[in-house]
DNA sequence: AAATATTAATGTAAGCTTAAACCAATATAG
DNA sequence: CTATATTGGTTTAAGCTTACATTAATATTT
């Protein structure tokens, strides 16, 4: 067994079966961060970029009109500032621009620029790629089961922010 | 619909059905950003505390002879030079303890002070009891399932890494 | 035994991330 | 209309994280 592996079963091995909300987390954590480290060494090693910027370029590819600064906050779910400091980078290289918005004196939205965008395309195919690959055993069935429990988890923490909100 | 489950969907909105791997992906990443999110959140309110700390301490707790740098750095899934920086906190609050090993001169053994112990006590009835709540709508076999897929992930991730060494 | 390679841990520089404070513009309330 | 609250975005300080280089000790080769 790899040493991988072997770490997280070693994990698991102390914590009583009905823990199981505890046992699933710590699978999942140990799952996220192995695919993970793939796609952020594939970004490295091909294109010699990381995740954060990977993803930002990714949010405006998928939105052609472009996003603001709170939305891109929101879609990559990292605080406002974050987006703040990677735009900026991204901006100084020439991949995205940010135009000023009529309605709103405040907000500007952010879109690629063609090298941007022409950049985003090459990473977008070794990244699905990747994806693809690591995903090839799931049957259809199991990735339906595994999306509907993915819901579960997260209405549960809807659930609980309303109420912390109230 | 709440704003960040818009979000998602939004995300998954134009991404072709035969992109399964990728839909998956996605799905995960936001799931666990929220969960995060939510650990997070109650480590800072309730404890004044980290993440990477309540991993550290959590880490020792369950290997009550204590591990090395190195084992931590694998459990943990990080690089060593990351443990090193955590631990020397966490070591000058009083919480752990570097005793040199017998036989590796280079290397030591940490363990939970009483003070670490007690503290993280109090930390874990909170993390459990967070994490059982927002897993408690997930059936026994959606889990057993659940964990299946995660595995076949896992797994591929393994052997990729095994073809990339040879 | 001496040379070489590997391993345990730390140091460093760069980049990421957050929470909280802040500023400016817009929206709301009285 | 004016006061107040909210919102969009940036800044700041602190902490996290990584990859890579380094040092010292152990293992392996020759």
């Amino acid at each position: 067994m790899s040493k991988s592996l072997h770490i997280v079963e070693q994990k698991l091995e102390h914590i009583p079966h009905d823990k199981e909300g505890l046992r699933l987390w710590l699978r999942i954590v140990s799952c996220t961060q192995m695919v993970e480290q793939e796609i952020r060494t594939m970004l490295r090693d091909k294109f010699a970029t990381t995740l954060p910027r990977f993803e930002l370029l990714c949010a405006l590819d998928r939105v052609p009109d472009g996003l603001t600064m709170g939305e891109l906050s929101r879609w990559l779910m990292v605080t406002k500032g974050n987006v703040t400091g990677i735009a900026e980078k991204l901006s100084e290289d020439g991949f995205i621009t940010r135009q000023p918005t009529p309605t709103d004196r405040r907000s500007f939205v952010v879109t690629l620029t063609a090298e941007g965008r022409a950049l985003y395309k090459q990473m977008e195919e070794s990244y699905e790629t990747l994806l693809e690959c690591l995903f090839v055993d799931v049957s259809p069935d199991e990735s339906d089961l595994f999306t509907g429990v993915l819901a579960k988890v997260k209405d549960a923490v809807e659930q609980r922010r309303q109420e912390g909100e109230g």
